[in-house]
DNA sequence: GTGAAAGCGCTAACAC
DNA sequence: GTGTTAGCGCTTTCAC
């Protein structure tokens, strides 16, 4: 039974106790269900309970405990795919692990707004942090800033620093395989397209397709990639200067399948051919990526394992310092898969 | 300046009282900027606040207070684009407005699960509710179950009902410009694929498509829609049976872009010209529909506004419930605007 | 202007 | 088994 009546006063645990002629000691030992209670007050403090329709503040629960099972999520670019992905696998593991969430999301990259939100979530409280803003230029300060918060906290795609946990899709080696998969399907002069470079996982995916192709002994030039900034709008942008500076180009991985819409697209106004005169292959695996026209080849990712990750070692980090073990810092990098389609395939 | 240590002792408003000689309700004074406090005492408190990098606790503050400034915000398929640029918005607003956001996620339709949702919230105190979950058969009876709340409470995307507070795009509006749009481009067959049906909008969308063609004085059948479920794959499958069931179509409105993907796509693989065999319209207007191909006509929401428009009616109901003033529930539409792109130009 | 006391709703520690 | 006391960190009320 919900409580009732908009404003109406709450029901406490002292009103339950009186009601049933017990402390409020007790009533708090029902509820939690700890340490012996006789089976017959149990049960009348429960009826109590029911018809009281009492809930229990857990406010007041966290406040008395000083820990209040709320982490703390300071997401970017919410308004994309990806990280609303991500914070989904986010949610989800926090709830089949007990905790609530806090969200905090942070737009642009002002240094000071840092400080701000990290403050605001330590003053509710939150039992730890995941941050999953990318880094760049001007935000690697925070690193500095972040270094000795009362609780612990988890990074998501950034450069893994000793002493910080960090959960990351590979996407060196996604790039890696992207790239392997071009040289494999036959493709001769490999183009890229990049997301944009202020993000540690643009770069790194630039670099796996950099030096996939190195060691495969192709020449790279600057002419061969262009970068993005992850929007369809940017990569149609993108591959009108590669078509021109890189004329020769037969195949081309693409940062992210949003980008890699538009390159279909471009090549489809064209009259150029994919796959036969172009492979194309994107990263990330959005479902809609398999019912573009050609399907997709993708590096695809489990953002919903990502998410769960991050919460599963930030918990893990919350329980170890309860109990006063030493919380030792763990950067887990998730693999992700080749999903081979229409694009790519000659 | 941050705390720091990890598990380091608060510093609390008793401390920096101490280290400034003053009493705890000088520095909640100075804190909070209220009643007078000689500029001397202020200036040595700030300082000591400062120095101990003093942060108030929030979850103190709202215990005292009855009143914690987060938002309950509960929403369904956030892994979807559609749900989580809501999401923003809402996230949005409650930043510019101070609040801060207590996300829950709800991917079924438990029944059981909307009471233990909505009492989690609230032992957390949340200040008011967002509820961003899809009314269906199994989960309409929590209407009754939320009607005597203590918080308000905002829903979106919800059939208006007296005494509640709804905000949602005018989806039914936007099916009869989507139709509309299609008759004057010269469509004699107009088809429709719908989104699940569970969900209101959908029943809208399509009810918006029947009688925009029956206005129109067109001839309508179950033959010529189809229901989907918003993916993009569930619109593949729909397309292929519209193809076979009503081979005169030369116009679909189809009720999201997702899924309108994969109606140019399966239109593409057969070899159908769009626009000049089959005009297609989506609806959204997610940024990647410029990028389709053809670029995709729609009738585009903003699901930024939309979220922001809930939160802000939101908040308007929890002061007037702090002023002891009348709560007086609002429905608010937003209408959608008509995107004109290649696929609908004849 | 500033301080002391009480209270927000709960739990931990200790009695009985 | 159950009650009492103290305390989590803050704000409110009322003195002075």
């Amino acid at each position: 039974m919900l409580q009732t009546g908009i404003g109406s006063k709450r029901v406490t645990a002292e009103d339950v106790a009186q009601a049933a002629g017990v402390s409020r000691q007790t009533v708090s030992r029902v509820i939690n269900n700890v340490s012996y209670v006789s089976e017959e007050t149990r049960q009348r403090v429960e009826a109590v309970v029911e018809q009281l329709g009492y809930r229990p503040s857990n406010l007041a629960r966290s406040l008395s405990q000083q820990r209040s099972f709320t982490l703390g999520v300071v997401t970017f670019g919410l308004k994309y795919i990806g990280p609303s992905r991500t914070l989904n696998g986010i949610a989800d593991k926090a709830d089949e692990l007990g905790y609530m969430l806090l969200m905090k999301k942070m737009d642009n990259f002002d240094e000071n707004k840092i400080e701000e939100i990290i403050d605001s979530l330590l003053a509710h409280q939150v039992d730890g942090i995941i941050w999953d803003v990318p880094e760049n230029d001007q935000n690697q300060n925070w690193a500095n800033e972040i270094e000795n918060l009362s609780v612990p906290i988890v990074f998501m795609s950034m450069e893994p620093r000793p002493g910080y946990s960090v959960v990351s899709i590979d996407s060196y080696l996604g790039a890696q395989m992207a790239t392997q998969h071009l040289i494999d399907q036959g493709c001769q002069h490999i183009g890229h397209i990049s997301g944009g470079l202020i993000w540690w996982e643009a770069r790194l995916r630039l670099q796996g397709w950099r030096d996939t192709l190195e060691k495969a002994g192709r020449q790279v030039s600057d002419l061969h990639w262009e970068e993005g900034n992850w929007s369809s709008s940017s990569g149609a942008v993108a591959i009108e200067k590669l078509f021109s500076q890189y004329p020769e180009m037969d195949g081309v991985f693409v940062a992210n399948d949003q980008m890699a819409l538009s390159v279909l697209s471009e090549a489809s106004l064209r009259g150029i051919k994919v796959p036969e005169q172009l492979a194309v292959i994107g990263f990330d695996g959005i479902p809609e990526s398999a019912h573009f026209y050609p399907s997709l080849t993708t590096i695809s990712q489990d953002p919903q394992s990502l998410g769960g990750e991050a919460v599963k070692s930030l918990v893990e980090m919350i329980e170890a310092q309860r109990d006063n073990k030493t919380i030792k810092a763990r950067s887990v990098f998730i693999p992700p898969t080749l999903v081979v389609r229409n694009s790519s395939r000659k």
